[in-house]
DNA sequence: AAAAGAATTGGAATAATTCTTGATTGCGGG
DNA sequence: CCCGCAATCAAGAATTATTCCAATTCTTTT
């Protein structure tokens, strides 16, 4: 499955073509424009963030805004949701499973891969009659590099 | 590394004998009326919950006192605080490292362990220089049995 | 028992998010 | 091209979980 972010992420940030409609959300000129920064810089921006860069261009817009688009978002499945402990949310583009990083002493959230073909089950005594839908994990430690 | 749990949840809720001090946290009456709380049923109750059970014992029991004594128990390593999505933080008894289920349907969250002698790093591409300090799991899923 | 230090309380304050309401916009049909 | 409907947006009020604060009460130390 190719992702949205696999589609448009070589343009450059401003210049970002945004298709009208995507996964059967209208991709209004706001949702465009907060699209387009979650797609430019990957660091996990929360609505505050997002809204203060979203005035450059759009100075009219509201936090209200930035929350409904961001909501659409990601229930279209169009960006991901990402919470650490209890955080405002983080806002995230790359929608394919990964875990993430959080490093306490720079702030900063890193994505990490799962391997291919990974299993759950390897690691976790999943008893039987549990049926797994989602899995979250959050991992917290230093970054060296 | 026996836990605290292992120790205490022998004996009946009511009657469960609790130390003056465990972990270097002095156990004052409703610190150990709130452990005492989490000790007999492992639901994972929110700090309203936790506060409204408190109550049959320490009727002037404060919220705020809720949340402080739950925040020491956090602190010392006593009790775990479990955050699911942006809901209200949930506490458990179990200090031994294991996952969360969370199922939708019925609002219940269930502790899962790890497998002996798991190893993150089978799943996970961990970059070069990453050490990873602590780990958060938590999974979305129906639970048939 | 007095002093010092911790813990508890109740209420006010905060922060993130959601809700409400009215205005605006975009679009299909006439 | 204009009309009407539904979706979207904006602004601010409301909500909710949690934290902060100041005053009081316990504990422990002296």
């Amino acid at each position: 499955m190719v992702s949205h972010l696999d589609q448009l992420s070589s343009a450059l940030p401003g210049e970002t073509e945004i298709p009208d409609e995507i996964s059967g959300l209208r991709m209004t000129r706001q949702r465009q424009e907060i699209y387009r920064i979650l797609l430019s810089g990957r660091d996990h921006p929360t609505a505050q963030d997002v809204f203060m860069r979203a005035k450059d261009r759009l100075p009219h817009i509201s936090l209200a805004t930035v929350y409904n688009c961001l909501e659409a978002l990601v229930q279209h499945g169009i960006v991901r949701q990402v919470n650490f402990e209890r955080e405002s949310s983080r806002y995230c583009p790359n929608v394919q499973e990964h875990v993430h990083l959080h490093d306490p002493t720079t702030g900063k959230i890193h994505d990490i891969e799962f391997k291919p073909g990974f299993n759950l089950a390897d690691i976790l005594e999943i008893p039987h009659g549990v049926e797994i839908e989602g899995v979250e994990i959050t991992l917290r430690g230093k970054v060296s590099a």
